[in-house]
DNA sequence: TTTAGCACTCTCCATAGCGGAGTGCTAAAC
DNA sequence: GTTTAGCACTCCGCTATGGAGAGTGCTAAA
């Protein structure tokens, strides 16, 4: 008996978590405080309200609940929604007509960026919360050509194209100055050497050889990598999101805390934080989870981020998610990530059979 | 007398213009109700509270101003903004330290995309509302040159520069294969024939052009030209614009209609009205001002808009200007306006030296 | 034409009272 | 011993009340 006790102090019994998720299950659904008398009456267990606030203040000990005032029922603290989220929640398949709007909205295109929006504001009319794509990361693209174009005298425009059929262009300025066919002459030289390699690598390998070419006297080869290096540099890691559907948020946050939600806002413009927290979780595979402060990220506080990486040639390539209230319905908005996620994978695999 | 009498009626005289400037300033300030009593210590008229009862209800019945209940001050209606910022306003010079600001932001830079965005988020952050700038309209784009890319057997992407070195490509899908070396032929005939052209007169031409090349059994001709117009299709009149610090917007709107805020922000991301707001003050020369419901559209019925056009090559090229609540500082934000399109148009200008 | 005076209206705020919902504790019941 | 019933207590939210403040419109006098 003492032993039963005992674990029932560390690790919560079962009847204890079967309450735990009906009450969390109320409280997403309706967004107030779920009292003993409720929960007595729709957890099935056929127990009186007065065991049920035992419980409760068991729960509570343990910080899995709390009350926001003394004669109020009780919420689900960070700690209740982890459980939550970690054991307890039923998933939800995702409905037919939910899964036709992915699937049509994610078949394959050609343009990776078309694709990414897609992505992006499918999860938002989805969820009707916030959704993001985070677009897959320059180190991990692959070069296929360049192409210099002079503006003036030391100006140009270079045109970085990668396998993928993303296009970047920047303008840089040269410390001298070269004719058209110079600079057409040093993109085919580059173009020829480097093709098939990855951002990243090229990189690595620019830094390498430009040392070589200029003990190799040839001026040329280190000219003409000298401005691919410069060309690549800005291009390089400079990562990006697609937010859609942000207004949806302003139906929650229980419109009382503007400030709150102009951080929100903000924080979807500056993006650094956001990249940051994205990247996080770009290393786990499947879904993962940030409930309210989990994420250390201010903002955040009282939102929850649900995200899930997508793949491409079976490696990583970035993530998606979603963001709205702590009180989300879990149960649906993991499946829909989570089978987003495989469809942009797919939709961006085949885009390889080029 | 008569005489006086009945002008007073139509046009309003002169105390009664005075006195509605010194109300709209000080409902600006800060934004409340206007009392006769207020107005009457800060006319500098020295006129009892009793006088300038009496004529606010002239401009009651005038339309000009109006109260929001039997005992409250007056407020401005829209016809009182209107005459106040079409005749009564004194501009305020911009002080040192802001036009410093613009004029540090707005540098000659390479990108004319960079600029747009510095106004944007100038305008922003000097009016403490939301800045938006819209960006040169293709057609008035010229052509510089263009690449295909060959992805995939019939998708190929195509690069289109033009003079002022923006860069636009998309994929587009042909109808038959053509060889790598075909399409650097087409490239190359298309970039010669129609270089320095607008994209406005490209797309002309290429109509006229290929009916003709056809005629003249010119296959190779004609393909060249479908392609390009494939190419060029999308990107003609594909306006747009740049919003910043949407998030002040959240400041004012007396946040108490978080619907009328959220169909603004969404007003924002679907593009399509503002741009033809937009639109139409590009006819007009200098700041033109959008007070409320005068422009037409329903998210601005709270809401005026303050534009300006810019030049480029001394011929307009786009607008800008700030959203803000109804009760701005024009005083302060029509220069802000005016100035921020000078000097874009400035540095958008010496761009040129190509 | 302007002003003073006065009655009137409406908002805003604080106060008080009450019902509802829910808790915690204690003591009895199973 | 776990579960339950009972009870006192707390707190929220709603409504009514009433007074202070601000401002108006009208009338009559200056």
């Amino acid at each position: 008996m003492a032993e039963k006790k005992a674990s029932a102090e560390i690790a919560v019994n079962e009847r204890a978590q079967h309450l735990l998720k009906v009450l969390i299950e109320r409280y997403i659904q309706d967004g107030e405080p779920v009292g003993s008398r409720t929960l007595s009456r729709d957890s099935g267990l056929d127990l009186s309200p007065a065991t049920i606030r035992n419980v409760m203040a068991d729960l509570e000990d343990l910080g899995l609940v709390a009350s926001p005032h003394t004669s109020a029922g009780r919420i689900p603290t960070v700690s209740g929604y982890r459980m939550f989220v970690d054991s307890l929640v039923t998933l939800k398949p995702l409905e037919r007509e939910k899964l036709q709007q992915l699937e049509s909205g994610l078949y394959t295109k050609a343009d990776p960026k078309i694709l990414v929006e897609s992505a992006s504001s499918l999860l938002s009319s989805l969820t009707h919360m916030a959704g993001l794509v985070m677009i897959p990361r320059r180190k991990q693209l692959t070069f296929r050509q360049i192409e210099f174009l002079p503006l003036s005298a030391k100006r140009v425009l270079t045109i970085l194209v990668t396998t993928e059929g993303e296009v970047h262009n920047r303008v840089i300025e040269l410390r001298k100055a070269y004719t058209p066919s110079q600079l057409v002459q040093f993109a085919n030289m580059l173009t020829e050497n480097y093709s098939g390699a990855s951002m990243e690598e090229m990189h690595r390998r620019l830094v390498r050889e430009m040392e070589q070419a200029r003990a190799d006297m040839n001026q040329i080869m280190a000219q003409a990598l000298e401005i691919a290096e410069q060309a690549i540099d800005g291009d390089i890691g400079s990562d990006d999101y697609v937010v859609a559907g942000q207004t949806n948020l302003m139906e929650f946050n229980d419109f009382s805390q503007m400030n709150k939600l102009r951080e929100l806002f903000d924080s979807f413009t500056q993006k650094n934080e956001i990249l940051h927290l994205l990247d996080e979780s770009m290393l786990a595979e499947g879904v993962q989870i940030f409930i309210g402060e989990e994420s250390g990220y201010r903002p955040f506080d009282q939102c929850s981020l649900v995200t899930s990486s997508y793949q491409v040639d079976s490696q990583v390539a970035g993530v998606l998610g979603v963001v709205g209230p702590t009180r989300m319905a879990y149960d649906q908005v993991i499946p829909i990530v989570d089978i987003t996620a495989k469809l942009l994978s797919m939709a961006m695999q085949s885009d390889k059979e080029s």
